[in-house]
DNA sequence: CGACCCCTTGAGGGCCTTCAATCCATGTGG
DNA sequence: CCACATGGATTGAAGGCCCTCAAGGGGTCG
């Protein structure tokens, strides 16, 4: 166990002004003299592949927009095992427990290079109490992974490994079908289906053999998303 | 098929005010003029078991709180088969997307005779935008719909069908360990474990040939909860 | 009493897990 | 520059758990 890189890189106080996904985002509607009454610093950071956001039961004083990249919120088991109970992609929102809750109940881990804002807890509460539409936006975040949870359990908890497998490629290709995606470690991919990494790993060079995934650079994927629909809903 | 009985029956006008779940549920610490304030009324009805609240892509113009009894929300898996993807109980809320969304994204279903209050949407809209403490509840219900979830992802829906099992009796043993729980059908538990109602039907008689489970009368289970413990935790 | 629904139990087979060995890329130290 | 350690990916073999198909049991209701 050496201990974790300096994975993480402040990079400033967030330009929320200019920002290009803030329709995405919970600052949606704000007006010039909202951003006057800012308090804390909202802070813009970048963290490598493998990086920790925040981890279980650490003390949660903000939540986490997703300006790009993938981070996984990881939860464990009765047994120990981890499960990944989530993702959150460009426009998402981890860690809104803080606004009710003195501490994390996931651990969040940048799957990809990821660029987040850290918005503290107070200034989040300051602004749904003031600004009607920036509560409106949290509750949809909020209504927003409830979504992804019930996906999860419908999609990624039933059905064979491969239906599962299939469905998850199709989540993630969604965004831009042409474009190759990264896949992570099978060890994430199983704690995500519920499965163990050698039956991914298996499933995974079943579909290159099919022709369902190309293999452009390593873990790299073009998803040919016809074969991978058949394969999902195939009896 | 056979049409839906007539299963529901309205109870009359809400006596809000004199609630004794009120604590639980949303319109905690509401003040004497807020009472006042009610346009559209809030009827307590009632299910059967069985009875439908609500169904997928019903347009969306109520919440429910659950008085009394047991709510399955379902989805339907991309082969068509249902998943009940969670369970609301006493002081819950079920339809929570109706505040943003115009129709039910799941089909909610009484497991027991079941007693709700039918809040809607335009009195949540109009309470929580003037009343603090409504917004932070309904808040907390979106974070107690999510963290139910999360349970069902890492609980029910990992390790084998003994544990998941094991789990779930846990769960709906652990507001009164002495009483005995109603057991739905067997469909309706593999359909929450992600398992066929064959080996739901196994393992319920497994465990009470273990003593795990003891039968008072049909479907009424008393648990031993550390036999199941031991189940749900074992290697 | 028979129809119906749900539950139970059996037998066979397939999928996935488990345990294990090998391969490959990367990085470290000699 | 190469040997070696390391961590992830792949593949094999054996076995078990769960699914599928099927038959029979028990309760309720017309």
């Amino acid at each position: 166990m050496k201990p974790p890189e300096i994975n993480n890189a402040w990079k400033g106080a967030a330009a929320c002004r200019s920002c290009g996904i803030r329709h995405l985002v919970l600052f949606a509607d704000l007006r010039e003299e909202d951003f006057d009454q800012f308090h804390s610093p909202i802070e813009e950071i970048h963290f490598d592949a493998g990086g920790q956001l925040y981890g279980l039961d650490d003390p949660a004083d903000a939540v986490y927009t997703i300006r790009q990249g993938l981070v996984k919120l990881v939860q464990y088991q009765p047994d120990g095992a981890q499960r990944i109970v989530r993702l959150v992609r460009l426009g998402g929102v981890a860690g809104l427990e803080a606004l009710l809750r003195p501490t994390y109940e996931h651990m969040a881990i940048a799957l990809q290079p990821v660029e987040v804002c850290r918005i503290p807890v107070s200034e989040v509460r300051r602004l749904q109490a003031t600004n009607p539409r920036v509560h409106y936006k949290l509750m949809e975040k909020w209504h927003e992974a409830l979504t992804t949870a019930d996906g999860f359990l419908t999609g990624l908890s039933t059905g064979s490994a491969r239906q599962r497998l299939a469905r998850l490629l199709l989540l993630l290709s969604e965004e831009k079908p042409e474009e190759p995606i990264r896949l992570f470690t099978r060890e994430d991919l199983g704690s995500m289906l519920a499965v163990t990494l050698e039956t991914a790993s298996r499933t995974i060079s079943d579909f290159k053999r099919l022709g369902a995934l190309h293999e452009t650079s390593p873990n790299r994927m073009i998803c040919d998303r016809d074969k991978l629909s058949a394969i999902a809903t195939a009896a």
